[in-house]
DNA sequence: GCCGTTTTCGGCCCGACTGTTTTCAGTCG
């Protein structure tokens, strides 16, 4: 059983518990399906090492559940209670304004048990009748239909950033506005976005609540208060809009810049320093007296917690590193030399080489690698050897002509036996090759390790391209002995990639940890199919500081000395 | 049900908004 899929039962079963008036439970079973679904590891294996109660909230109880689930697919528990609580929970749930209170209410009074009972009674009136629901509520939930039938889809970090920003300068522009941020897993980078969470200082918060719920690009208004509203864009996406005092927006800030068990983490260490902290500052528990609030610095300085990136406050052990005074320094935005997968008209770019160049050195790249599709995708145009000598005059043409370093490469299909889509005598014509899996992914973890492996072992391979096969939302990664790949590509030298691309993020932070834990090195690349996508590059780099990863570790972050020499040593 | 530089038992993060209420419960993040 997968990761997810324990994680979704072990949240189905917080919220039954939660209807059935349990207290603390819920929170428990929440915390644990929290650790579950973000983690990188396949669940499977951290079981077989007998390893489970490891996972931060697993104690006992929620092991052997989790056991269960592995073993049989089963959990008795999570039957039984399906039993009592004989309606589509999480069906109900995804309607907003509903939580497990009312839907027990519902169920108890009208028998609702889906979306579909739950439609057919509000458009009856009979919701508006019962206790403590009226005909707000009913007219609510009528609209959350809806919102539920087009919801539960998250967005793609690469996709939504153009749209996110808009917003934010359009709210900057307002008069009475100083501060715009957007908090929460926006800010953290993280590969996918539920929602957004924006935090404004204004001398006027009328006039930025009056605002964000009457623009353009609003479809429903949830909520509108004094200092805090909700709206639900066309595009289906939900903005969460604040206004603060510029006293307290640090702590706003770090309050909802997350992640929740980093916050949770984060005031345990407040109180036991006599500390309270919430999104309006850190307070003495003794008198509610303000220690800081401005910025987050303060506050973390307070606590004795250096202060982290953003895309570190994930609970994974950074507050522990930082209370000791010893984080990484992570690779900054702004650090990378040159690019090193990206692709052309001579297979599936849009745009010429010359173009790509042009626009990378624009980005102030020193060097540009062009790796086209060479094997047996043929919706890739993929290159013959004769087409890469073709290609090779035109880039030897470009040196001479433009101030970027051009590298000669290719994107190479590593074949279901582990032999490179190319002769092993055009490889050594090339600057550099990059191995990639692009067909052929229905195998078991053991053959596509072995696969992998062999490839790096018996050819000139600089570079693993989109190392586990993942496609966000669409393909699941294929399965991989992690430890194995990893140890490989240091023996044999070979750089693991980032991927940029919106869709892939590839590898993710966490398997970014443990490969550096390895010893690897990384390279961060586009694999820009057009010139614009170049600008992805800072994807890439927000996964590598989800993985701690420093600029010694990232291949393109050295100069063109330097990754000359490293691509020539091969 | 989990967890421990005050604890193996007794705690468990906290505030805004909304609607239904006359002081609060439910939801949400």
């Amino acid at each position: 059983m997968k990761n997810l899929e324990i994680a979704k039962i072990l949240y189905m079963i917080a919220e039954m518990l939660d209807m059935k008036g349990e207290a603390f439970k819920p929170a428990a079973y929440q915390k644990a399906a929290r650790s579950v679904e973000s983690m990188s590891e396949d669940i499977e294996e951290v079981y077989k090492r007998g390893e489970l109660k490891e996972i931060p909230g697993v104690g006992e109880h929620i092991a052997q559940k989790i056991e269960e689930l592995i073993k049989t697919g089963k959990s008795k528990y999570y039957e039984d209670l399906k039993k009592q609580l004989p309606m589509k929970v999480d069906e109900l749930m995804s309607v907003p304004g509903l939580g497990a209170k009312r839907i027990m209410l519902l169920y108890q009074k009208l028998k609702i048990r889906n979306l579909k009972d739950l439609e057919r009674a509000a458009k009856e009136h009979r919701i508006q009748k019962l206790e403590r629901f009226g005909v707000k509520i009913e007219e609510d939930i009528l609209r959350g239909i809806e919102i539920a039938k087009t919801k539960g889809k998250r967005f793609l970090l690469g996709y939504i950033m153009p749209l996110a920003e808009e917003i934010k300068e359009k709210l900057a522009k307002l008069g009475s506005v100083d501060r715009v941020e957007i908090a929460g897993s926006y800010r953290r980078q993280r590969e996918t976005i539920g929602d957004i969470d924006i935090l404004v200082t204004s001398s006027n918060a009328k006039e930025v609540m009056d605002y964000i719920t009457t623009m353009s690009e609003v479809s429903d208004v949830l909520a509108k208060g004094p200092t805090k509203s909700t709206v639900i864009l066309k595009n289906g996406l939900q903005v969460d809009v604040r206004v603060l005092k510029s006293s307290e927006f640090g702590s706003a800030l770090q309050y909802f810049t997350g992640n929740k068990d980093h916050n949770i983490e984060l005031r345990k260490i407040a109180l036991s320093k006599g500390y309270t902290l919430n999104e309006y500052g850190l307070f003495k528990l003794k008198g509610k007296q303000l220690v800081a609030g401005k910025t987050e610095e303060e506050i973390y300085k307070k606590l004795g917690v250096d202060i982290m990136p953003p895309e570190m406050r994930e609970n994974h052990g950074e507050i522990k590193l930082a209370m000791m005074h010893k984080l990484p320094k992570v690779i900054s935005y702004n650090s990378l030399k040159g690019n090193l997968h990206t692709h052309s008209t001579y297979s599936d770019g849009n745009d010429s080489i010359e173009e790509m160049a042009k626009s990378a050195e624009k980005l102030g790249f020193e060097y540009l690698g062009i790796s086209d599709h060479v094997g047996q995708l043929a919706i890739t145009h993929a290159l013959n050897e004769s087409r890469l000598i073709k290609q090779a005059k035109e880039i030897d043409k470009l040196n001479k002509k433009l101030g970027i370093r051009i590298f000669k490469g290719a994107e190479v299909d590593i074949l279901k036996n582990g032999r490179l889509a190319l002769s092993r005598k055009a490889q050594e014509k090339l600057d550099f090759v990059i191995g990639s899996i692009h067909l052929g992914f229905k195998m078991s973890e053991k053959e596509m390790t072995s696969r992998i492996v062999s490839a790096l072992e018996n050819d000139r391979v600089h570079i693993l391209a989109h190392p586990t096969g993942r496609l966000i939302q669409q393909r699941e990664a294929y399965p991989l002995n992690f430890e194995k790949l990893f140890d490989t590509t240091k023996e044999t030298e070979t750089a693991l990639e980032i991927n940029c691309s919106p869709e892939r993020m590839d590898l993710n932070g966490e398997l970014c940890r443990a490969a550096k834990q390895a010893g690897c090195k990384f390279v961060v690349s586009t694999d820009a199919h057009n010139k614009s996508h170049l600008g992805y590059f800072n994807l890439g780099i927000a996964m590598a500081r989800r993985g701690w990863l420093e600029e010694k570790d990232v291949i393109n972050t050295f100069s063109l000395k330097k990754i000359e020499k490293i691509l020539k040593s091969k």
